[in-house]
Formats: C-alpha cells, sequence, structure tokens
DNA sequence: GTAGGGTTAG
C-alpha cells in the first residue's frame, strides 16, 4: 500500500487546504513524499470521493512523477466507476511508463467495463500498439474508432499513421496518409518518420518535395527525418540547402537537430564540415558524440574516432552508450586494434550495458576481424537475441579464418532454425566452401540461392564461385563460368581467377585474364606482378621480367605496404624500408638477426617479390624490409615470449613474407595472425591456417 | 489532457 493515514503528518502540516487542489497536485507536488501528504489529507477528508480530484492524483502519479506507477494503479484501484477520462491517464501512463502491454490490456478492461474511449483514449492505445508492434491489435483499435466516429480526428490519424509504420506496414500508413482531409505538419513528419522506420530514403525526399508543393510548413522535427535520409542518398546539396535554412533561423541550439545535421555531413563524406560543427555545438550529449565517432568510423577515420571517443570520456566526462560502442568496435576491427576491442568488451560488462543485437554483431565481427574466432563464438552463444546479421557475422568469421567447414555447420544450423539467409549470408557461406575446398558444396549453395531463397546472384556471388573453383584448379571451368555469367564481369572477378592461374600456373587464361582486367580498369600493380610470377614459375624468365619493365613504363605505382601492430593499446604503424619509427635501429638489428636465425632454419629469400625499383643486388635486403616484416620484429621484441603477435596489412601477403613467417612462427615458438585484404593468415609451429593458397 | 524528432551491426 502506498499509504496509511497514521504515518503521515496530520493535516494541520498543510494550512489552508485549497477548495480546489488542481494546481497543488499537478504543480507542486515534486516527489512521492509530497503526493503522500496530499493524498493522506484527501482521504481524511473524504475530498478523494470526488472524482476530478482523483484524478489529479491519477495524472500525478501516472504521468508527472517518476516511479510512481504501482501508486497510479493502487489509486485507480480504489475507484467505485473509473470514468473514461481515469482510464485515459492510466493508458497513457503504462504506455509511456511501465509497460505498453499492460496499457493494452487496461484498454480491454475499460471496453469490458462498458466505459466509452473517447478520442484521447486512441492516441494513447495506438501508441501502445506501436510499441508492441502489435498489429493486430492496431487494426482492431483502427476499426473500433472508426466505428466510433473518430475517423477524421487528426491526432488519431497521425498516430495511426505511425502505428502501421512502425509495425511494417508503412504502404498502409500512406493510404491512411493520402486519406485524410486535412494534414498538418505532424501529418507529415509522421509520415517521413514511418519512411524513416523503413528506411525508404528516397520516398522522404519525395514526399519532401510534395509538402513543400502543399504550403505546409515544414519544421525543426521535419528536417530532422530529411537530413537523415540525405545522408542516406548522399544528397548533400538538399542537405546543405536545409543546413543553411537552420543558420539563417537561427535554429542551432536544437539538439537532435544539429545532430543528423552532422550525421548528414559525414555520411555525405564531408566529415571535416561535420567536425567543425560538432565543434561549434553549445551542448552535446551521448547521442552526438556518437554520431561523429561514428562518422569517422565510416569514413575509415579509425584512428581519428577512437581519438574522439577518448575526448567523450576524459574531457567531456560524458558516458559512451551501446550505440557508440558499436562504432567504437567498428574502428577497432578496421584497425586490427585487438587490445583497444577487448577493453571495450569488458567496459562493455563492467558497465552492465545491455548486449543489443547490434552490439552482439558487431562484438563477433570485431573479434573475427582480429582473428580472434573462439571469442566470436563466446560472444555469439551468449547473446539473447540473434537475427540474419548476427549468423552471418560468425559465419563470415569462421570462413575468413579458414574454419570453412564449421561456417558451413553454422549455416546449416541458421537454417534449422528458419531464419532466411540474405544475400550476405550467402557470401559468407560461399566463402566457407572457398576456404574448406568444397566445390560441389559450393555450386548446390550457389544454385539454391536463387532456386529456395529468390536471391539473385550479384557479382560478389559470381567472384565466389570462381574462386572456389579456381582455388581446386578448375581454372577452364571458372573461365567457362565468367563467360557465361548473366551480368559483366569486372575486373575483381578476373583478378580472382588471375590469381588462381599463378597457383595452378596456367598461363594462356592467366594472360586471359590480365587483358580483361586491364581491358576493364587500369591494371593495379598487384596483376603485373601475377602475370609476370606466372611466367617466373614455368622458366619463362624474360616474359616475367617484360611484364615488370612494361609496369614501370606504365609508371604503375604499387601501393606502398602498410602493417599495423597494435603494442599495449598504441596501434603502430609500418611502410616499406621504413626508417620513420623511433625505434628503427632497434628494428632493423632485430631483422637482421632474424633472417639469420631463420635462414638457418631453410628459408630461402624470393626475389620474386621484392621492390620493383630496388636493384638486383638488394633485392635480398628489400624483400626483408617488407612492412610486415618489420612489424612481426617489433612484435617480437616488444611482447613477452610465447604471446600471440597480430599484424593488419594493406595489401595481400607476399609470398616470402609468408614464407618468412612460417618460419619464424616455428623457430621464435610464436603464434602470428596475419589479417591481410582479403583474410587472415594463422601462422602456428611452421604452417599457415590457409593452406599455402590465397 | 491527446500526435511527429538525432547516433548503431553482417
Amino acid at each position: 500500500m502506498p499509504c496509511t493515514l497514521s504515518v503521515f503528518p496530520a493535516i494541520t502540516a498543510i494550512p489552508q487546504f485549497p477548495e480546489n487542489p488542481r494546481a497543488l497536485i499537478l504543480e507542486r507536488c515534486k516527489t512521492t513524499k509530497d503526493i503522500n501528504q496530499i493524498h493522506a489529507h484527501l482521504l481524511k477528508t473524504r475530498l478523494v470521493l470526488n472524482p476530478a480530484v482523483a484524478e489529479n492524483l491519477l495524472e500525478s502519479t501516472a504521468i508527472l512523477l517518476p516511479n510512481t506507477m504501482d501508486y497510479a494503479l493502487s489509486i485507480f484501484g480504489e475507484m467505485d466507476e473509473p470514468d473514461s477520462s481515469a482510464y485515459n491517464i492510466i493508458i497513457r501512463g503504462l504506455t509511456y511508463k511501465q509497460s505498453p502491454h499492460e496499457a493494452v490490456l487496461m484498454f480491454k478492461k475499460m471496453l469490458e467495463s462498458s466505459v466509452e474511449p473517447n478520442e484521447f483514449t486512441f492516441p494513447s492505445i495506438l501508441k501502445a500498439c506501436s510499441r508492441l508492434r502489435a498489429l493486430r491489435e492496431g487494426e482492431q483499435v483502427h476499426a473500433h474508432f472508426v466505428k466510433c466516429g473518430f475517423g477524421s480526428n487528426g491526432y488519431v490519424e497521425n498516430t495511426l499513421i505511425h502505428m502501421y509504420a512502425n509495425c511494417g506496414r508503412v504502404e498502409v500508413a500512406r493510404r491512411v496518409f493520402d486519406g485524410m482531409l486535412t494534414r498538418d505538419v505532424v501529418a507529415w513528419n509522421s509520415m517521413f518518420a514511418g519512411y524513416t522506420k523503413s528506411e525508404c530514403w528516397g520516398e522522404v525526399l519525395k514526399l519532401f518535395c510534395r509538402m513543400r508543393e502543399s504550403g505546409v510548413c515544414f519544421d525543426e522535427v521535419t528536417m530532422i527525418s530529411v537530413l537523415t535520409a540525405c545522408g542516406r542518398l548522399a544528397d548533400l546539396e538538399l542537405g546543405e540547402w536545409i543546413s543553411e535554412h537552420i543558420e539563417s533561423n537561427g535554429l542551432q541550439k536544437n539538439l537532435p537537430l544539429m545532430t543528423s545535421l552532422v550525421d548528414m555531413y559525414a555520411k555525405c563524406g564531408e566529415v571535416d564540415t561535420a567536425r567543425r560543427l560538432f565543434d561549434q555545438m553549445g551542448q552535446r550529449d551521448v547521442v552526438a558524440w556518437s554520431a561523429m565517432i561514428s562518422g569517422y568510423s565510416q569514413a575509415n577515420r579509425c584512428r581519428e574516432a577512437l581519438n574522439l571517443f577518448h575526448e567523450m570520456q576524459q574531457k567531456a566526462n560524458v558516458e559512451p552508450n551501446e550505440v557508440t560502442m558499436v562504432s567504437v568496435l567498428d574502428a577497432c576491427a578496421v584497425l586490427g586494434a585487438f587490445d583497444t576491442g577487448k577493453w571495450a568488451h569488458s567496459y562493455i560488462k563492467k558497465k552492465k550495458m545491455k548486449l543489443t543485437v547490434n552490439l552482439g554483431t558487431a562484438l563477433i565481427d570485431f573479434y573475427a576481424k582480429c582473428g580472434s574466432v573462439d571469442s566470436s563464438i563466446e560472444v555469439f552463444t551468449s547473446m539473447d537475441t540473434k537475427n540474419v546479421y548476427t549468423w552471418t557475422a560468425l559465419i563470415q568469421s569462421l570462413a575468413s579464418n579458414g574454419q570453412g567447414k564449421k561456417a558451413l555447420d553454422f549455416f546449416y544450423m541458421m537454417r534449422g532454425k528458419n531464419i532466411e539467409p540474405n544475400d550476405v549470408t550467402f557470401i559468407a557461406a560461399l566463402a566457407a566452401c572457398s576456404h574448406a575446398g568444397l566445390v560441389d558444396e559450393g555450386r548446390s549453395l550457389f544454385f539454391s540461392m536463387t532456386k529456395d531463397f529468390g536471391i539473385e546472384p550479384r557479382i560478389e556471388h559470381y567472384g565466389c564461385m570462381v574462386d572456389i573453383l579456381g582455388r581446386m584448379g578448375l581454372i577452364e571451368e571458372a573461365y567457362q563460368f565468367i563467360k557465361n555469367m548473366p551480368i559483366q564481369p569486372n575486373a575483381v572477378v578476373w583478378r580472382t581467377l588471375l590469381a588462381s592461374c599463378r597457383v595452378h600456373k596456367n598461363v594462356k587464361i592467366g594472360e586471359e585474364s590480365f587483358r580483361h582486367i586491364a581491358r576493364l580498369e587500369p591494371a593495379h600493380s598487384g596483376d603485373y606482378i601475377l602475370l609476370s610470377n606466372i611466367y617466373a614459375l614455368i622458366g619463362r624468365r624474360e616474359d616475367a621480367l617484360r611484364v615488370r619493365s612494361q609496369m614501370r613504363q606504365q609508371r604503375i605505382k604499387k601501393a606502398p605496404g602498410c602493417s599495423l601492430i597494435e603494442i599495449d593499446g598504441v596501434v603502430h604503424e609500418f611502410l616499406s624500408e621504413d626508417d620513420g619509427h623511433l625505434d628503427f635501429k632497434e628494428i632493423y638489428s632485430t631483422i637482421e638477426d632474424m633472417m639469420k636465425q631463420i635462414k638457418s632454419a631453410g628459408y630461402e629469400p624470393n626475389p620474386a617479390d621484392a621492390r620493383l625499383d630496388a636493384e638486383e643486388d638488394y633485392q635480398e635486403a628489400s624483400v626483408s624490409h617488407h612492412s610486415e616484416k618489420l612489424a612481426i620484429a617489433f612484435g617480437l621484441i616488444r611482447t613477452p615470449p610465447g604471446t600471440t603477435i597480430r599484424i593488419s596489412k594493406n595489401l595481400r601477403v607476399c609470398t616470402d613474407c609468408h614464407n618468412a613467417t612460417k618460419i619464424i612462427s616455428r623457430v621464435y615458438n610464436r603464434e602470428i595472425i596475419v589479417r591481410d585484404r582479403n583474410r587472415f593468415h594463422h601462422f602456428k609451429e611452421g604452417s599457415c591456417s590457409c593452406n599455402d593458397y590465397w
């Protein structure tokens, strides 16, 4: 019971109790204790029997004060015959505070008690249905209020739009919207919100044009929806137009509006403009910070994302939420910043943050991209709710880390749980087949994708098939497969074939693939090197050199190799032949020692992977100074013996580094995990998880 | 007394 008379002070504590206590109850009561006092007095004076007074108590406890919903329910329970106003207050309170589900039950009770719902009942109950995504109940309420004659009440219609859109029926919402006799700005905004919910960004912009023709003035809420859509569609022109509107109308104080403006600029690729605006904001909450951090993260400026995250906590003292952590983990995943990401994970646990589907999926992906499959599985297992994104992340994690068979086990497990795979899931599953060397399985998945799931293969799916076939040496079949593709093959597909031609020493199709690549786009240095390697492997040294000199003549620049290693939470970056690092002398002498050690263990330098501008005599020196070897050497001297070394690099691992790393892992007894631009290499005891195909 | 708003995952 919220109150018993005896424990509360006598009426004397409230001198001159007003005849009509409405203002006293609704405006002056700030705490449960205040309301207790008043309630005691009302009981004693029997004023509580006056329905209007009781409703003031209800409103205060159900809506105005925090954590007093149970109090409200007990007052409600004491009422002899609650009228529709009393029900309305309770339904509204339950919808917003405690539980929309209880609000629906209360609405049922209202009908059972033959209390007529009125125009104020329906917006609340529709909102409750909307929050529950209870479409059937929502439809019943819809039918009910049409029968009661509230079908063209603006408030009711606007909430109805919201309800249908939130339940995934944006087209029904639109029909309601189109059927309205008059549409105020809230009606338009409800429709914008509906399209936003369903990610129909184009519809938002189309509707915005119509709104402007209609003569209804848009407001700040409208601009938030439109800016969000501009960001997703990269419509900078409209975004800037709104930006000017905000400025000339002095609306910079609106925090949500400014946040969506920052978000729009970042998503349109104008990250620095976004940052300038962000810095100018007078007030910044966790959402604003998260928007800016994700802006950096999505623009691949991951170090800046992490720096800003630091600033948010250290200087601004703003606590991150689940959404912030998703972007932080994303940045860690891209950088391969294992320690920072692990710290983020323990922070999430320490703060008892909710492991939402997005956050869990981001964690799985983070561990996957750091080569820590077991942790991916652990997170996956600990999640309460998983969706197709979650499963896909795990399958992808296993596949890219060389556990193709296990990845497929999870794919079939997912099917067993009746979760519908989508196009990305199939990319992951096909990649798994490729890594596990399962040609027949790959073929049948590829066909089943269209036949059983109605998913049209995209260029990525074709690429996976070429990889599956090529890896197993079915070069001719892979070539025919490309020739018969119903869509135009791109350079990536041909490059996949070229890579398999090198492994299986197929000159003819290799040359053909190279021609196709060069026809489609300026060939990369890697393409020249692959072709040159094929010639070298079958002993056509002159052709090999010709291709290399051709590449030099075409002035094809090799993207500088870059490797990252994180030591004690700091990401160190190495370029090939790098002497920019503080400890470079120590690193170079370690390399010398390292090369000696592995040579005596059987390593032979492979000059075919030398830097192309290096002189013949210096080729060996050059290979030994590849960024990857610098990073490994640094890892050897900066981590305790036996620690796993994790490297991430921007290019594919070269043959020489691959050979060398295998031997380093044996000689130094270290597990070395290298993430290259395509896949993972887990080096251990002299061999690699990729089985020397990558 | 009622309605609409910003950041996130494969």
